[in-house]
DNA sequence: CAGGGCGTTCACAAGCCGTTTACCTCGGGG
DNA sequence: CCCCGAGGTAAACGGCTTGTGAACGCCCTG
């Protein structure tokens, strides 16, 4: 099957290291707050497979989201902000509309 | 080109997912909108076989479709399109004119 | 006590999608 | 030939979804 993304060079340079509480690009770390590399962590933990917000939510937060909250897409979009700095060009996060979000490694479909 | 046959997949390389929302080609996700992947996953389950547009229209939107509504001609228009872009050459949406459409895993008859 | 960082929420703009309509083409009968 | 029904598809439209800047409050630190 596809090729497993190991900690040690995933595809597009970056690199995420939970336990050590950072993503680096390049070897350098990129800014993130704890909610952010959460986020990221747990989107690119499912590579290619589309989260749905709940997913996404209970996974960091630990429980359903209320009604209408909207904090997944306020994430979602500071770290698409802080990772065009670092990477520009990539797409990583792509939006499933009506759905959620997924990640791609290889910034492509 | 003769590639492994999976659980979840049909010849033509086509892998339809209603559970995870999405359909795969080689792994890669088409971008359908919900209906269209609705349409899509109905269609696919039943291989072979001429479903009517009201046989559709029930089974994607849960009522029958009001006179005249194009919208099952609409969705399988734009399935059409993005397959052929995705897997150039297959027809997997056939017409039987005065009936309906008939799906057919391997793009043939 | 002032300042700054962060998580959360709000508000509005922008964009996407489902639905409907309109226009074209094709074939069959008269 | 002309008419008519069936189907393909582009495009209009309105509503809902999403992107994102900004405000707010909490907590920590100096």
């Amino acid at each position: 099957m596809a090729d497993q993304v190991h900690e040690g060079r995933p595809a597009g340079g970056l690199e995420i290291r939970p336990e050590e509480h950072a993503a680096l690009v390049d070897g350098r770390p990129l800014s993130l707050t704890v909610r952010e590399l959460q986020v990221l962590t747990s989107l690119a933990a499912h590579p290619q497979r589309i989260m749905t917000r709940e997913e996404l939510y209970a996974d960091v937060w630990g429980r359903a989201p209320r009604r209408d909250d909207r904090s997944v897409d306020v994430y979602v979009s500071r770290l698409r902000s802080k990772l065009r700095e670092a990477l520009p060009g990539c797409e990583l996060i792509h939006t499933h509309n009506g759905i959620g979000y997924r990640y791609s490694p290889d910034d492509q479909a």
